[in-house]
DNA sequence: AAGGCAAATGTTTTT
DNA sequence: CATTTGCCTT
């Protein structure tokens, strides 16, 4: 048998791991050390060599653009037989949990039409309970609630398995955590935790189910195997047993989910429960410069309780990695912009370009200097498509037509656009409902029946139910996008987004367009289910990260988090200050240091040719000025591979030390702390500075007229 | 019931 | 600082 088109190309590492033996295998790869290659090889190999059919492989991931990638690499790999491609398993845990239950539904003991709560929906959820239990919100936080539960979930813990230790707190957040499984159940409501839980469980229950499965897939493979927590680990240990093999491929060094219940320890776990295990390490990365990779190295060295791994090339040194002082973010954002003009002029391409940071707070000032630079640049991240409020109103109408029993859907729109139902009329259905044990659809109807509500009350519910049955009647035999443009017209949301003043509302509605359209180009995976249905349940498991366009020329600009995985030409990142990265909250705890610390190493890992590093001496963090060290990592660099860059031409300091607050104050013969008069306000002290040139500006808090920001360009302020 | 204004509140992200 | 939330007014 001829193989040679799998192997040839890869190193004696890669190799060994995609001809392992048919046995339990655990991959160890650093980054860019082509990971995703040997895994689609490695399955490549089981169907030619071991002779599995696709329909005994199941591949697992994490993210939907991983496994949308990973089916793309297996299609170009078998370019003849993409049908057979088609029975293969390939998905996220959640979607294959989701399928599983979809296909099961009456053995996990869930309706048939169970709905998907995706974050957001949950926490108004929780906020029901909270009003149920009267339970004081300011007390417990909503939020402190949904991380509870959803932390619980993801130990496969029950609420009724909480162990509170005459602990108040646990056994509050216990309580409420019962009343939300409660809520759950009667709506037929399903969160994200849940599906794995759920999925888990049924094997448990159901051990014919479970055989079968276990029979079917013969072998299992897990990508980013770092980010399981432990259901998916329970999941995946049962659904293998004693017979399938597993091969999980994972990086200890960056694992950046810990916070969100990734355990790095099931690597070791792994080898314990799944021994014996064939392990391959591959440490030659073909993506960076030595040098970068020497930083990376370097930084990485500092955490404790490394599997130990130490990525290698055989590639040149390359350039050495820029660190840039800023002055202020401002400055930083202008360095920036600079910094990629000089990259574009000398021939790259926009796209090949990174901008990286730490929260998402930061990218708006970088956006602001690019839109004045007239550079194209995206945004990754931030809000998804399928989570902005107008599409999940738009969501919530096609929810209902599908189940009028989605009191989560109903709430949601049974007012939106303004139609005259206000909290009371809502808060009335909400106790017929809970006293009748029904939906609030059904409330509804009850209510009008009976004539218990106010006439304008009535009035405007039986304009509801009118219009949802109207756009019922009218949606049989229509394509979905066909029924999605008549939900988004008739329902008055067009109209109602298309009143909104500025530029929002414009938004708003491109957005319920480009719904439409996301509609006519949804293909089903499967075939027996209503296609309205299939594209609710991929909306709520997909969030719709707009796909890269490959042909958009633009810089990327991304948080570490969500850069994982790619790879850039160029990259700078950004905010490299204490405070900021590593994070003030994670500064304290050891193990969330070390966690900021990959996040670090996988920054540094994405870039390929050069690297720039830059942090702000000066920061406007949540409206106060701060003044942050350089981060403990970018110290971690040896000194040898920087080149410190620090701002010239713009300011002169003087020869001894002056902050720069100091030096924009000397050009106006005016210090912090300095009493001044004012022609209008009076006397004050002076509190802050800011700007530069023309537009200096500095905030004073006068005897009389309290604190106020002062423009020196307008109105000039005498010293006393 | 709806719009306007003041106060609170700020990680990281996927599903 | 900027955005979101909730209270209060019309």
């Amino acid at each position: 048998m001829d193989v040679s088109d799998l192997i040839d190309q890869l190193n004696d590492a890669q190799r060994e791991a995609v001809c392992a033996p048919f046995s339990n295998q655990l991959v160890l790869a650093g980054a860019g050390s082509g990971k995703t290659r040997v895994l689609v090889h490695r399955i490549a190999w089981l169907m030619r060599v071991e002779q599995l059919s696709p329909h005994q492989i199941l591949a697992v991931t994490f993210t939907n653009k991983a496994a949308h990638e990973m089916r793309e690499r297996l299609a170009t790999l078998f370019d003849h037989g993409a049908g057979a491609l088609r029975s293969m398993w390939v998905g996220t845990f959640h979607g294959i949990a989701h399928r599983l239950l979809r296909a099961h539904w009456q053995e996990a003991g869930l309706p048939q039409n169970f709905q998907i709560l995706d974050s957001d929906d949950q926490l108004r959820l929780i906020k029901r309970v909270y009003q149920e239990l009267q339970v004081d919100d300011a007390r417990w936080p909503h939020r402190q609630a949904q991380w509870f539960i959803n932390g619980k979930k993801d130990d496969g813990v029950r609420a009724a398995y909480v162990k509170d230790d005459f602990d108040p707190f646990t056994k509050m957040m216990r309580s409420i955590y019962a009343a939300y499984e409660d809520a759950c159940e009667r709506g037929g409501m399903v969160d994200f935790a849940e599906l794995l839980l759920r999925s888990h469980e049924l094997w448990l229950k159901q051990p014919t189910l479970l055989e079968h499965y276990q029979r079917r897939f013969r072998y299992i493979l897990v990508d980013e195997f770092q980010d399981t927590n432990s259901i998916q680990y329970a999941w995946l240990r049962v659904l293998a047993g004693k017979t399938s093999h597993v091969v999980v491929v994972g990086d200890d060094d960056q694992s950046i989910y810990g916070w969100r219940g990734a355990k790095i320890e099931n690597i070791h776990q792994f080898q314990r429960d799944f021994s014996p295990v064939c392990v391959t390490r591959l440490e030659q990365n073909y993506r960076s410069t030595s040098n970068i990779l020497n930083a990376a190295n370097a930084v990485i060295e500092n955490n404790g309780d490394r599997l130990g791994k130490t990525l290698w090339t055989d590639g040149v040194d390359g350039e050495p990695i820029d660190l840039y002082a800023a002055f202020n973010e401002q400055d930083e954002a202008r360095y920036i912009v600079d910094q990629i003009k000089k990259w574009l002029d000398a021939g790259s391409v926009a796209s090949e370009i990174a901008v990286l940071y730490r929260s998402n707070a930061q990218s708006r000032i970088l956006e602001e200097a690019f839109i004045r630079a007239d550079l194209p640049y995206r945004i990754y991240g931030g809000q998804r498509f399928y989570e902005r409020l107008e599409i999940k109103n738009a969501l919530a109408y096609l929810r209902l037509l599908v189940n009028r029993q989605d009191d989560a859907a109903f709430e949601r729109v049974v007012n939106t656009p303004p139609r005259g139902i206000g909290n009371k009329t809502v808060e009335t259905l909400r106790l017929l409902a809970r006293d009748q044990g029904c939906s609030l659809f059904d409330a509804c109807r009850g209510a009008l029946a009976n004539n218990v509500l106010p006439k304008r009350a009535s009035g405007a519910l039986t304009g509801f139910l009118d219009l949802l049955d109207a756009l019922d009647d009218s949606a049989h035999d229509r394509s979905i996008a066909e029924v999605s443009r008549l939900v988004i017209e008739n329902s008055g949301l067009l109209d109602y987004h298309q009143q909104e003043k500025g530029e929002r509302g414009q938004v708003r509605v491109e957005n319920l367009q480009e719904l439409i359209s996301a509609c006519r180009s949804f293909e089903p995976e499967e075939e027996d289910r209503p296609a309205l249905e299939a594209f609710l349940d991929r909306a709520a498991l997909d969030a719709g990260d707009a796909q890269a366009d490959d042909y958009e020329q633009a810089v990327q600009m991304m948080t570490l988090h969500s850069a994982k995985g790619l790879e850039f030409p160029h990259v700078v990142l950004c905010g490299m200050e204490e405070n900021l990265f590593p994070h003030r909250m994670s500064a304290e705890e050891p193990g969330r240091l070390e966690e900021e610390r990959r996040l670090c190493y996988v920054g540094i890992t994405r870039a390929m040719e050069k690297l720039v590093l830059t942090y702000a001496e000066n920061r406007r963090m949540h409206g106060k000025e701060s003044f942050n060290a350089l981060s403990r990592f970018a110290r971690e660099i040896p000194s040898a591979l920087i080149n410190e860059i620090r701002m010239n031409a713009v300011v002169t300091r003087p020869a001894q030390f002056q902050s720069p607050r100091a030096s924009k104050a000397d050009a106006h013969g005016l210090n912090l702390g300095q009493s001044v008069r004012h022609h209008v306000f009076g006397e004050g002290v002076i509190l802050q500075m800011e700007g530069r040139g023309t537009n200096v500006r500095v905030q004073v808090n006068f005897a009389a007229e309290g604190i106020k920001w002062i423009m020196l360009q307008y109105a000039a302020l005498e010293p006393l």
